[in-house]
DNA sequence: GTTAGGG
DNA sequence: CCCTAAC
């Protein structure tokens, strides 16, 4: 070590800079626990599906022969009840009809009746819409809305072929790989596009006719020039092992040839991917199982309030913000290429709710238990039959065509592959729909906000209404958006409230979500091109894409995924401007402290001392917003080192010697000091030296 | 969420 | 500047 002065502490030689017991902390990794990352796009799928299997199940339930089957198809949710046979059939609709209608099952209705779950109302995907707004600097949603990116939850890699394979799996109570009650080993064949996340779900041990079809989404794309991400929403519907070993299979993100491209949840780390032994089987299980039905008999409940009450408990446990970035954080080995290219994407979403006339047909019991049925139904064959149906029921149809969400932003690096795209999308489009979004129920442009009341009783049941009942998408007034403010993925502004429902009488009610600070600077469309360019020619996805573009082809309606959308992108943002959003998020630019920012620094911590940070931070840099007090500490550090060494070997902007020895002297009288104690003590000190910090006494 | 320290 | 452990 060099030559130490004596700064006149007690004799204390300034940079004998004392190991502290941190040093021999252990360093070996402790146990992460899974809520930590993981969860995100599956916990949302496991509720939804969840969800999608409650329905099923309370609606089969309900029916004594247990012969129910719902589809749900692209252009939303429909449900076809037979008459006759009480059994349920899917049914194929155009997409571009106007004339869809569904049957909502009762569970449904009362979900939505108990405004519990977005997951109920748009059972994801299908319609719900990611929208490229326009060009324009203001926010109206309304319009200029040209890009209709239709989500796509595709899972995995492995996901996109043989799913329906993956998909099969019994299904009993407990989530285990035993024989179960409920199966849903069926094939999906009717639809010959490829669906990567076909939901399958059959009823009870019966076979084709019982099967319970949850297809999400043909490709895409209607006309013009919408073009929607394909969102095969992969909900695999039964808690049990395929889902977990779907999972195992992100996760891993080891046993597949496409590592780089498939979905990895955005993890930086392998060790993120860690296979999921029992403890994340037993999560999800308990997910599943307990946390999900557990609260399924409250779904009637006002309780339930504004969140979707089954999302709350696996989103609740995520970090914030940190490991929100975290999740989103790409290998540091491919973020630098890319950095410098990004490319702000704005989108938006739309709700549009679409309903159709209600008819009266027999429909099932009308319990005020159907979870109960539910639950029965699940844990014995037993518990599915003998109910008896009590009273006539007028069912609602609703067609909910889609839904607008909040305003989305993805920051996408034109070198991007379009597998990241869409899992930026898919990242920013969990986070919203995790992050406690509320449906909002609107009628002749009120909004009805008695969750307890029936549909008839909030008129809703009534036909002459029905062309006046809208939905919104809201943020939760319970939960906040997850994602802060200041480094979102996606996020929804606290301003979203006031614009809902600026249309009440439409069926689309949108929800114009601003991202503070995100200048709307004008478009510079060379991107597009380049976009195209670049996703056409350098997609490394091609073994993906593929898939879909070969559908796309023949399929005059369809798209390839993402190419020739007509991305244009509202603003570019400056790098350190931008939101850091999805796993491209990057390494923070290097911002070198400025020589008067080091000032600020060695003040604050000369009155503050080394060890209060935050304390620092507030005082010295608290507008600066790109500091923290990590950063603030760390150049402390560098300080401390650069004042230690020959100014021969310093790099970068000089720092004035006088600092430096004041660095050096701070820093060696807080290291024999106590911050709190005797803060006052040295700066005072320091005044009385006037500077004369070789003088100063303790 | 903060702090300390290694990388 | 990142990451992690410890608190």
């Amino acid at each position: 070590m060099k030559e130490i002065p004596d700064y006149g502490f007690h004799g204390y030689q300034v940079p004998t800079v004392p190991k502290g017991p941190r040093s021999i902390r252990k360093r070996w990794p402790r146990k992460k626990s899974i809520e930590d990352s993981q969860i995100c796009p599956f916990e949302l799928l496991a509720a939804v599906a969840g969800k999608l299997l409650l329905e099923s199940e309370s609606s089969a339930s309900s029916s004594a022969e247990g012969k129910d089957i719902f589809g749900i198809h692209k252009d939303g949710i429909k449900f076809e009840k037979l008459e006759e046979h009480k059994s349920y059939r899917s049914q194929w609709h155009d997409p571009g009809s106007c004339v869809e209608s569904a049957f909502v099952p009762d569970s449904a209705i009362r979900a939505l009746d108990s405004n519990s779950s977005l997951a109920d109302i748009i059972h994801l995907g299908d319609e719900s819409v990611l929208k490229h707004t326009s060009n324009t600097t203001d926010f109206d949603l309304s319009k200029d809305i040209d890009l209709d990116l239709k989500l796509e939850i595709c899972t995995s890699n492995s996901t996109k072929r043989d799913l329906p394979d993956k998909l099969k799996g019994n299904f009993s109570n407990d989530g285990s790989l035993c024989d179960g009650q409920v199966k849903n080993g069926n094939r999906l064949v009717e639809d010959k596009s490829i669906h990567t996340g076909d939901f399958i779900a059959a009823n009870t041990g019966s076979r084709d006719e019982h099967r319970t079809n949850y297809v999400n989404s043909n490709t895409v794309i209607n006309s013009d020039r919408s073009v929607q991400f394909q969102l095969p929403l992969y909900r695999d519907p039964i808690p049990s092992a395929s889902f977990v070993k779907q999972r195992n299979n992100v996760t891993l993100g080891t046993n597949r040839d496409d590592a780089e491209n498939s979905f990895r949840f955005n993890k930086t780390k392998i060790k993120a991917f860690r296979p999921q032994t029992r403890f994340g089987y037993r999560r999800i299980r308990k997910m599943l199982t307990y946390k999900y039905w557990k609260e399924a008999p409250r779904l009637k409940d006002s309780e339930l309030p504004d969140c979707p009450e089954e999302m709350k408990p696996f989103y609740r446990r995520r970090k914030g913000l940190h490991s929100q970035e975290r999740c989103h954080r790409e290998a540091p080995t491919k973020k630098r290429k890319v950095r410098d290219h990004n490319i702000v994407l704005a989108c938006d979403y739309e709700a549009r709710i679409k309903r159709t006339l209600n008819s009266p047909e027999k429909g099932v019991e009308r319990d005020n238990n159907d979870s109960t049925t539910f639950l029965r139904r699940a844990v014995g064959p037993s518990a599915s039959l003998g109910r008896v149906q009590k009273s006539m029921d007028t069912r609602v149809k609703l067609s909910i065509k889609s839904f607008k969400v909040p305003e989305l932003y993805i920051e996408v690096p034109e070198t991007a592959t379009v597998g990241s795209l869409k899992r930026t999308v898919m990242e920013a489009v969990t986070t919203i729909l995790g992050g406690g979004l509320d449906v909002g129920v609107v009628l002749e442009g009120k909004k009805v906000r008695d969750d307890n009341r029936t549909l008839q009783q909030a008129g809703i049941s009534d036909s002459s209404n029905l062309e006046t009942l809208g939905f919104t998408l809201e943020p939760s007034l319970n939960q906040q958006a997850p994602v802060s403010p200041k480094k979102p993925s996606a996020f929804v502004s606290p301003d979203a409230n006031k614009k809902l429902t600026r249309s009440p009488i439409t069926p689309n009610l949108e929800l114009g979500l601003l991202v503070p600070g995100i200048p709307n600077d004008p478009p510079i469309t060379k991107m597009e091109k380049r976009v195209e360019d670049k996703l056409e020619l350098g997609c490394p996805l091609r073994e993906k894409a593929e898939a879909f573009s070969d559908k796309a082809k023949k399929d005059s309606k369809a798209l390839i995924p993402i190419p020739t959308m007509n991305v244009e992108p509202r603003a570019v943002v400056p790098l350190n401007q931008r939101p850091k959003c999805s796993e491209l998020s990057q390494r923070r630019t290097r911002r070198p402290f400025s020589v008067t920012e080091a000032e600020a620094l060695v003040e604050a911590v000369e009155t503050l001392g080394t060890g209060r940070w935050r304390d620092i931070k507030m005082r010295a840099f608290d507008s600066a917003s790109h500091r923290t007090y990590v950063d603030l500490k760390d150049k402390w550090k560098t300080l401390v080192h650069t004042a230690c060494i020959s100014p021969q070997q310093r790099r970068g902007e000089p720092v004035p010697q006088q600092l430096l020895d004041r660095v050096l002297c701070a820093h060696g009288y807080w290291s024999q000091h106590q911050s709190k104690q005797h803060g006052k003590h040295y700066v005072e000190a320091l005044r009385i030296t006037d500077g004369q910090v070789e003088r100063v006494g303790a």
